[in-house]
DNA sequence: TTGTAAGCGTTATCAG
DNA sequence: CTGATAACGCTTACAA
């Protein structure tokens, strides 16, 4: 007999409508393989005690846990916090749930973390950007853990992603800015190392320069935290080139809002004094003045499409192929031509 | 024998390196009660094989998952995402991990994620504000999972919480704003339906209007999503009263950050001639122009606290008293004087 | 249509 | 210090 105080168990549900467990156990997975009438008075012992199936208990028997992880380095990130949103909501439209866990950008840490969701009995992993010891996608491998790299798209690399080229969209970008007639360009960037996304919209720059016959030496990149202040001074440090930028290109948008509020309590003039562009086009972008010239990015489709992909891969065992995304540049009023 | 493709468990473990299961996971779980020796050689296995404990097994043996729930509206407001983080950041020093969902506002969806989550074999939940069906916290405790209420505090509330009196803390910044001088008030806000910390920062606001012997029908309030354009309509609509208010009171700083820049363009002058306060003190707050004169919550602290406060409840069973966070109102730039 | 019973991989108890 | 073994709660052949 069960205390009173315990968590009543697919047993007691048994014992109170009179019936086995093994028929609750097909009341709450196959309704239609059990008749109405037992269906109704097992269904009516569950509600009655309460009851809610273990989860441990299930998924050892079924080997399955029907719960994806994500390792993001931060949530704190707007593009991370949206990308996970949508993650989580089409997981839950599929019947799972999401594990989260954050890096803060530390690679042990994010190991750490791999290890961590697997023997949580996660199905699948999402894992964002490709730069990673290949020791975890070995450990991934053994444990038949299917993973999928996020915000970030190579045809090349041998694991599967959902993601766009960031190389390639930050060309364009700067492509947009050369053909204003922009030649001393400065950089404000997040940390390039183990951070291929950033790496890559460098690379894009250079390219962007290349392609116009100038030489990427030309570039003056400062690597920043997200700090504000820390933004700040980056800015100010561009601001003290001879002979000054014309033009600002931030990694990302956080950054780029960052280097216009220092650029307005400095007493300079965006777009007129400089033009300061960002990336990811998240709201934020809309709404400071001046409105930001940006790439966008469909971070929230990226995270739909994400789910799909991994609950498929987790469901079917497949191999398909990487998912690419469109970005597209948006000219907004902090990009002008050069004034001089 | 197992086969190639399967994964390692104890047993595997236990046999290639010639001890029992039970040595095995004596080693992984209370090193220091096997010797040396034996202890290296069940590492070197472990290694070896890729070994990762099963997590079904191991919630089932143990009757605790390691896992923490956390239900939030959404993780795009940057408030939740910047708490959750906080949450797991602790959570993971204290060797937990999160599980998410999100219940976009959606009782019914909540409720949905709470027989999820603990179905999921979540030792404990965290959930947003006081407001749901009491056969919530009725159906948690019959499962004996215990659950934290945070964003808000209410001491005569039966549920634990972490947070702030959302009341006290808006009464305080709207004394501040009636010292002032002004006496016409627009409010943007989000839905007051099932969100208790929305009202309670409305009734902050009338407190402090009566204790001016002001009346509370003086107030104009309208509702809004975060959707940027129906945040500029509602702001559209306080400034087609007349007598036009001299200040909007947001509920927060989204909603706050939006009006402004409406009001930008509507060539309307902040604070010449409107003042306009948010919520949160996000840190977008610092960052428009002008800054946003608004309320300081510690979401991260409050995070970091809910886990600490959760992770006790669940082991230490302990019903201890509901934490209450200080708030501060931050003066800044959109706040001034009413100009006639 | 329903019941019986054998696992699933750990941990914990109790001997040795 | 280590080993054998009984739970833990559920699913799923297989039998009835």
């Amino acid at each position: 007999m069960q205390s009173e105080r315990s968590v009543p168990t697919l047993d007691d549900v048994a014992k109170a409508a009179g019936v086995s467990t093994a028929t609750v156990s097909r009341c709450l997975n196959s309704p239609d393989r059990v008749v109405d009438k037992t269906r109704k008075r097992v269904l009516q012992a569950v509600e009655e005690l309460g009851y809610a199936p273990n989860f441990g208990a299930r998924i050892m028997a079924v080997k399955r846990s029907f719960t994806i992880g994500a390792i993001v380095p931060t949530m704190e990130n707007a593009i991370f916090a949206r990308g996970l949103q949508a993650f989580q909501e089409e997981l839950h439209k599929r019947g799972y749930t999401l594990l989260v866990a954050s890096s803060t950008y530390q690679p042990d840490l994010e190991r750490e973390q791999v290890h961590k969701l697997v023997s949580r009995g996660a199905d699948g992993l999402l894992l964002i950007g490709h730069d990673r010891d290949p020791a975890v996608y070995e450990f991934l491998k053994n444990q038949q853990v299917p993973a999928l790299v996020a915000w970030t798209y190579a045809a090349t690399a041998p694991q599967r992603s959902v993601g766009f080229d960031n190389r390639v969209a930050m060309r364009r970008l700067a492509d947009e800015i050369l053909g204003l007639g922009h030649t001393r360009i400065g950089v404000i960037s997040a940390a390039r190392q183990g951070n291929d996304r950033v790496r890559q919209r460098i690379e894009g720059i250079n390219d962007a320069l290349m392609s116009k016959g100038l030489s990427p030496t030309s570039l003056n990149t400062v690597e920043t935290t997200y700090d504000v202040d820390q933004v700040a001074r980056a800015f100010d440090a561009l601001m003290a080139v001879r002979p000054r930028p014309t033009v600002v290109i931030c990694g990302n948008d956080v950054l780029a809002v960052g280097a216009l509020r220092r650029a307005y309590d400095l007493g300079i003039k965006v777009p007129q004094d400089v033009s300061i562009t960002g990336f990811d086009d998240i709201e934020l972008a809309r709404i400071v003045v001046p409105a930001l010239t940006t790439v966008h990015v469909p971070h929230q489709k990226m995270g739909r499409t994400a789910a799909q992909e991994l609950v498929d891969m987790v469901e079917n065992k497949t191999t398909g192929a990487s998912v690419k995304l469109e970005t597209h540049i948006r000219i907004r009023e902090s990009l002008a031509a050069p004034q001089q």
